[in-house]
RNA sequence: GGUGGGAUGCCCGAGUGGCUAAAGGGGACGGGCUGUAAACCCGUUGCGCUACGCGCUACAUAAGUUCGAAUCUUAUUCCCACCA
C-alpha cells in the first residue's frame, strides 16, 4: 500500500472496515488511539503500548513545541525515536488547546497567539507553524490548526470562526514541505448542521489524507453530540479515512463507528485509569469503592492485559487509594487494552457483518444515559 | 519529689465567654472526568427526625461562676518537658 492510501475492507451500514497506511506502517481501522500529550501515554511505557495492541498514538503540537521544543526531538532522531515508538503517530495542532486555553489565546487572522501556560511566553501558532512544527517532529498523521469552540457558541460565531478554520487549512496544504507527513483537515461549524454542512462541503474540496470531525465533546449533550457525528461523517470521502476527534466513552465509539468513523482518540481511558475508573465488557466500576477493596478477583475476567493476568482488584485499589505511581499504570494498562479489544472487535464483528447486533448489545450493557 | 506545659470530632490540629456541631489538614465514604495546564476536581463525614428545618449529645472527668462556657474557677485522672 502507498502512504496515505486508505482500504475498505468491508462496509456494514455506514460502518466500514479499513486499513490506513503511513510511513511508519499501516494501522487497521476503526482504531483507537491512545493519547500522548507530552510524549508520553501518560503512565505507560512505549514497551507495554504494544501488548495493549495499539497500532497508531497521538501527541501533540502544542505541548512539545513548547517543551522540549521540535528542534530538540529533530536532532534526537525524530519523534519515533525519541519516544521509542516505532509505529504511527499523529499529533494534533494544538487546536484543542485554542478551547482548553482559552483564557491565555487569542485569535486573529494570522493564526492563535498563545500565552505558556508553562511560563507565559507568547507563541504564535499559525497554519505555517503548525505544519513546519509537525513535519519537523517527523510525525505520520498531522491535523491543521483548528478553532475548536465551546459547544454554547452562537452561530454567528460558529460561521465566522469556521470559515477561519478552513482558510488555514487551505494555507497548511500550502505550506507543506513533505510528502510522508499525512495532513488532515478538520471540520468544525459548531452543533449546527447548516454550519457543519458548508464547512464539509468547502473542506472536502481540499486534498487531504483524511477528515476529522472536530468541535465535539466539548460539553455538549450526547444527543447533540450524535445528532452531529451522524450528519457529518457520511459526508465526508468514502475513500478517506473518517476521525472523530476526542471520543470517547466506550458507546461513543461503538455508536459513532456505527455512524461512519474511522478513528478515535480520547483521553478517557487513561485519565479514568488515574482517577479509578475500569472498563469492562459489563460496563464501569470504581475500583476506589470500598467493595473492592478485598476484591481477589482481577479487574476483568475476560481480559488478558498485564494487570488482569498478574494482579487482583484489592491490590489495583490499594495502590490508586495509596496514590502509588504502579496504580495508575496498572490501571491505564488495563483501559487502554480495554479500548484495543474493543475496537478488535468491532473490526471483526464488522468484517462478517454482525456489527449492529454487536452495536445493539453494547447499547443494552452500557445504556447511555 | 519539684516546676512548667497540655488533654478538642476517626487521626492531626485551630479556636481563650455568645456569630461554634466547632477553622484547616489527613483519612474514610461517594461522585465527576470525552483532540490532557487533570497521579486531578467536587460533595459528605456526631446522633435522630414528619430533613434547605427541628431536637438531642458533644471539646479528659466531676462540680462550679455566668443570661450564656471548648473557652473562666476548683478538684480529680492521664500525658509531655525540664530539674532532683
Amino acid at each position: 500500500m502507498a502512504i496515505g492510501e486508505f482500504k475498505i475492507i468491508n462496509t456494514e451500514g455506514e460502518a466500514r472496515r479499513g486499513e490506513f497506511q503511513t510511513r511508519m506502517g499501516s494501522f487497521q481501522t476503526p482504531a483507537f488511539m491512545p493519547v500522548g500529550t507530552q510524549g508520553t501515554v501518560k503512565g505507560i511505557l512505549a514497551r507495554d503500548l504494544e501488548e495493549i495492541g495499539a497500532e497508531i498514538i497521538l501527541s501533540n503540537t502544542y505541548h512539545l513545541h513548547l517543551r522540549p521544543g521540535e528542534n530538540v526531538i529533530k536532532d534526537l532522531g525524530g519523534i519515533h525515536e525519541f519516544m521509542n515508538w516505532k509505529g504511527p503517530i499523529l499529533t494534533d495542532s494544538g487546536g484543542y488547546q485554542v478551547f482548553s486555553l482559552s483564557k491565555l489565546r487569542k485569535i486573529t487572522e494570522e493564526g492563535v497567539t498563545f500565552r505558556s501556560h508553562l511560563d507565559g511566553a507568547k507563541v504564535l501558532f499559525s497554519p505555517e507553524n503548525v505544519v513546519r512544527i509537525q513535519e519537523t517532529l517527523g510525525v505520520d498523521i498531522m491535523m491543521v490548526i483548528d478553532e475548536c469552540l465551546p459547544p454554547n457558541a452562537t452561530q454567528e460565531e460558529v460561521k465566522k470562526s469556521w470559515q477561519i478554520t478552513l482558510n488555514w487549512a487551505e494555507r497548511s496544504l500550502a505550506a507543506k514541505n513533505r510528502a510522508d507527513v499525512l495532513p488532515f483537515g478538520i471540520v468544525q461549524g459548531g452543533m449546527f448542521e447548516e454550519e457543519r454542512e458548508r464547512a464539509i462541503n468547502d473542506l472536502i474540496k481540499l486534498p487531504f489524507a483524511g477528515y476529522a470531525i472536530g468541535g465535539l465533546s466539548v460539553g455538549e449533550d450526547k444527543e447533540t453530540m450524535r445528532k452531529i457525528t451522524a450528519f457529518s461523517a457520511p459526508k465526508l470521502p468514502k475513500n478517506k479515512p473518517r476521525y472523530l476527534m476526542g471520543v470517547g466513552l466506550p458507546i461513543d465509539i461503538v455508536e459513532s463507528v456505527a455512524l461512519g468513523v474511522d478513528m478515535f482518540d480520547c483521553v478517557i481511558p487513561t485519565r479514568s485509569a488515574r482517577f479509578g475508573r475500569l472498563f469492562t465488557m459489563d460496563g464501569y466500576i470504581n475500583i476506589r469503592n470500598k467493595e473492592y477493596r478485598t476484591d481477589s478477583n482481577p479487574i476483568d475476567a475476560d481480559c488478558d492485559c498485564y494487570s488482569c493476568r498478574n494482579h487482583s482488584r484489592a491490590y489495583v485499589s490499594h495502590l490508586i487509594h495509596a496514590k502509588e505511581m504502579v496504580g495508575a499504570t496498572l490501571a491505564s494498562l488495563h483501559n487502554l487494552r480495554f479500548y484495543q479489544r474493543l475496537v478488535k472487535m468491532i473490526r471483526s464483528k464488522i468484517e462478517a457483518n454482525e456489527f449492529s447486533l454487536f452495536a445493539e448489545e453494547c447499547r443494552k450493557k452500557w445504556n447511555e444515559n
